[in-house]
DNA sequence: GAAAAGATTACCT
DNA sequence: GGTAATCTTTTCC
């Protein structure tokens, strides 16, 4: 595992470039949310992007009051409700953002952050995260491993759970990864 | 205004 | 393998 001291803070440059690029580079990054209980953490092995003349994406249809923080800049986190459960996102450019559906635990190491319920709350976040900007000094950062490190293979599929635009090749996970979620599937 | 669907998950048979 | 929980947005009358 890389040390903190060996990790850089991602920030508005990372999360200002193309959305597809910035889901396949967040693979292998540390989320961190400060919380008065403590801090926790998961490293992300699998996210889904959410571009532009998606039909499946929030944004498709233009700002609207629960998605207006994916209009927000680079960097700022989407939280929204989904049933009984919420969803993150980061948001790279204006109406496209990159949904975290599942990491490996960190702290606590025993947690279960697979499929992007179980990943907030994990992490302990809510419907009151939304529009929060992720950096350094706030809530909420995200971290990469410093060097060269070469990740795992990176499959590309099809996302999970949405009943448009079904076929497009949109979610990226780590090969092989034990915490990547399935989609409804007996597990091996 | 009412009804259905949804970027899900836990618990039922 | 199937369904309920639960609430916001979308869609239809």
């Amino acid at each position: 595992m890389a040390r903190s001291s060996n990790r850089r803070p991602l920030g508005r440059a990372f999360f200002d470039r193309p959305t597809t690029r910035v889901a396949k580079e967040l693979l292998g990054a540390v989320v961190t949310v400060r919380a008065p209980g403590g801090a926790r953490s998961v490293q992300l092995v699998e996210v889904e992007a959410y571009v532009a003349n998606d039909p499946a994406n929030h944004a498709y249809r233009g700002p609207t009051r629960r998605n207006r923080s994916m209009f927000g800049p680079p960097g700022t986190l989407y939280v929204y409700r989904i049933h009984q459960v919420v969803c993150a996102n980061l948001v790279t450019r204006p109406g496209e953002a990159v949904l975290l559906r599942a990491g490996r635990p960190l702290v606590p190491a025993d947690a279960n952050p697979s499929g992007p319920g179980r990943l907030c709350r994990v992490l302990g976040l809510t419907v009151a995260d939304d529009g929060e900007r992720v950096g350094r000094h706030g809530r909420i950062s995200v971290t990469k491993p410093r060097g060269t490190t070469p990740t795992e293979p990176v499959i590309r599929g099809p996302r999970i759970g949405i009943s448009r635009a079904v076929t497009r090749p949109l979610r990226f996970s780590l090969a092989g990864d034990r915490w990547v979620s399935r989609p409804r599937r007996r597990a091996t």
